[in-house]
DNA sequence: GTCCGGCCGA
DNA sequence: TCGGCTGGAC
């Protein structure tokens, strides 16, 4: 397929600052505030972060439901219970056995390198966090950068395959353009400001969800003026 | 049957 | 780059 990617300098064209800040608005206008991340602490966030890779957020609220009722919800309680307890408690959330494995290896970074304090760990600089998170196996770059958002609150923004499908039918991505590219997209033309990162992730993960879908919904679609989509079926 | 707020190792 | 992980809602 012909990639749909405008040219940079094409005439008449917004800037890119322009058109992202755009985009931001009519979902804001279209969706309302998404009020992410519903988790209530830190340590909660950093859980849910893990758990919903590649899993509806339904079944993530189950597993953490479960996990609070075994009053396991904070890092001392959860690095203390043995393993399969922790996957058969997860057990919504799929890939348990592998997930629990995750949550493991974050405890134990979290407890030989910052004294089991998420205070501690989130004191880091964002590059500094972000690389420390990174080095957790289990945790790649969606997953760190969730957590830096929306647990550490430092404006790190976060990107998921609804961005890079939503990006990608805009025109403004290639469709394989690479996680951090599609990330730098936004860094580079957007202030480092968290309530904007935090809200318009949230809204594109609603946009892509309800409406930009594999087999896209294009009718009525609030974005769809400037769309390099919609001529498609 | 499809679709989920990915990541790792081969 | 591709298969494995592997439950619940619609």
């Amino acid at each position: 397929m012909a990639s749909r990617k405008r040219s940079p300098d094409s005439c008449g064209e917004s800037s890119l600052p322009a058109e992202l800040r755009s985009i931001y608005r009519l979902l804001l206008q279209a969706y309302g505030r998404q009020h992410w991340w519903p988790g209530t602490s830190p340590f909660e966030v950093v859980v849910g972060a893990i758990l919903t890779q590649r899993v509806a957020w339904s079944n993530v609220e189950r597993a953490i439901a479960r996990l609070k009722d075994a009053q396991l919800m904070d890092p001392a309680s959860l690095a203390k219970a043995p393993l399969d307890q922790v996957a058969s408690l997860i057990r919504p959330a799929v890939y348990y056995n592998a997930k629990a494995e995750k949550l493991k290896a974050f405890l134990n970074v979290l407890s030989e390198r910052h004294g089991g304090d998420l205070a501690h760990l989130f004191r880091l600089s964002l590059p500094s966090l972000r690389s420390e998170l990174l080095s957790v196996r289990g945790i790649g770059e969606e997953t760190a950068d969730a957590i830096i958002l929306y647990a550490a609150g430092k404006p790190s923004f976060v990107v998921d395959a609804y961005t890079r499908r939503i990006l990608s039918r805009l025109g403004l991505i290639d469709e394989k353009a690479r996680y951090e590219e599609i990330r730098a997209l936004f860094m580079e033309n957007l202030r480092p400001d968290v309530p904007l990162y935090n809200e318009y992730h949230a809204l594109l993960v609603r946009h892509g969800k309800e409406r930009c879908r594999p087999r896209p919904a294009c009718e009525g679609c609030p974005l769809r003026a400037r769309c390099a989509f919609p001529d498609a079926p």
